[in-house]
DNA sequence: TTAGTTACTCGCACGATGCGAATAAGGGGC
DNA sequence: GCCCCTTATTCGCATCGTGCGAGTAACTAA
């Protein structure tokens, strides 16, 4: 049998029947903490609970294109920092049917995690509070920004929450990702809060200053920072990440 | 309408078809040089070529656990190190229909891996030449290991294997995961031959040694090598990995 | 016992980093 | 214009990890 006589024959159906989704965990910052938005199910399953964005991959769609999709769809977002996480695939952890899910990290600036939060789109910011040090992983909990409660997800959501902080972690300070959570421009101490917040630790100064001048990511842009009462620092771009 | 409701009436069509598979890496060290084996594909599509061992993913079955049941039925092997590595689902990456893989990366000690090669199964042993240094990524030739012609990969196997050599590279110094190319008990010196391979770079002796040990993952045995012609080396067993 | 080979250790240089202190620069109050 | 306050930015030093050459130790074979 040729290979066109036997394409033309396949049954797709004789491995079983799954579905494809891809969930996107949109990380900020929000008030000098790690921050996800979250969006309410409005259908079952688990109407009513808490949720990473996700939706089901489309037939002709690239994966990535399907992350893209749903940041669109779902954030009203687009042009962000965009990476594959893991592939979460237990049997039971939709009740709908088999679903595996590719996990994707969106990371969002500042001003486009408030943004978000507030276009109407229904997104909650959640606080992320990472309660291991290091790399170690683990659970993370998470609360309401506004109002402090406790939240707890639909499906296996955390996991690929905590996951994507553990992955943040460790690719932060080798890979310029922090880039993506400022910013065009920006100053050396926010660079250096973006890494205090999502490491959990405080970091030196000097030291955290000339590590990154070093890597020769940055370029100054010659403009400072407006609005100060104090010397104004230098705004710097990233160029390599 | 209750969760259960809407359950019993979920149309699991409602998103198109798509398949899942699990191909899976399964590299190894021969001759001094980084390795994967395998198998000729029999059947359409694209039989005749050579591709990854791989397989369609069970209805009730954890991804971990097809990769694992790859590796058994198709290599005849069990307790690897194994790790997913990434999803891939570009449409046309084959041709029957939407096929979508998860990568597994499985480590062979050298033992296993010439092992493999010869029970039978069909697996061939061929070199991985990355013709690119440190951590750059790219991609990597192959070429059989027996007589030297070069090979090309069906589908996007290419594509899997060069990311796996570039996961491989990146994670060896920081994870332990370089004692899985190992067998139980080793001397400093093959797990830095192990080193040298994965990385494509010769390593200061007493500088890597002093690493490893200072890390804490190796523990002394009290043995020694035996049948050399010389002092033999301390053998180490890995404690942490 | 000696030669030969490899395991293993020492000592030093150098670069990266942690860290406190000194200096620079802007705004606001006077 | 001058002083004060705050933060930016730089300096100098101690420390640690690492690269590297050379030395010492241990075993076999002859």
């Amino acid at each position: 049998m040729s290979e066109d006589a036997f394409l033309a024959t396949y049954d797709p159906d004789a491995y079983g029947r799954l579905a494809l989704t891809v969930d996107v965990v949109l990380l900020g910052l929000r008030d000098g903490r790690p921050a996800a938005l979250l969006l309410k199910r409005d259908e079952h399953p688990q109407a009513g609970h808490w949720a990473l964005p996700g939706g089901f991959v489309g037939v002709a769609e690239t994966l990535d294109a399907a992350a893209g999709r749903v940041l669109r769809e779902k954030a009203g977002l687009s042009g962000l920092h965009l990476e594959q996480l893991y592939t979460f695939g237990a049997p039971g952890r939709d009740p709908r049917m088999r679903i595996v899910s590719v996990a994707y990290l969106a990371l969002l600036p500042e001003a486009a995690f408030t943004a978000a939060g507030r276009n109407g789109a229904g997104l909650l910011p959640a606080i992320i509070d990472v309660p291991w040090a290091g790399e170690a992983g683990g659970p993370v909990a998470l609360r309401d920004a506004a109002g402090g409660g406790p939240l707890t997800l639909a499906f296996d959501h955390a996991d690929i929450l905590a996951l994507a902080m553990l992955r943040l972690r460790g690719k932060l300070d080798y890979s310029g990702v922090g880039f993506a959570l400022l910013p065009e421009r920006f100053t050396l101490r926010q660079l250096q809060d973006v890494h205090e917040t999502i490491l959990g630790t405080p970091l030196n100064k000097p030291a955290f200053r000339r590590r990154m001048l070093d890597r020769g990511w940055l370029e100054p842009t010659g403009a400072r920072e407006a609005g100060t009462s104090f010397r104004p620092p230098e705004l710097y771009r990233c160029r390599k990440p």
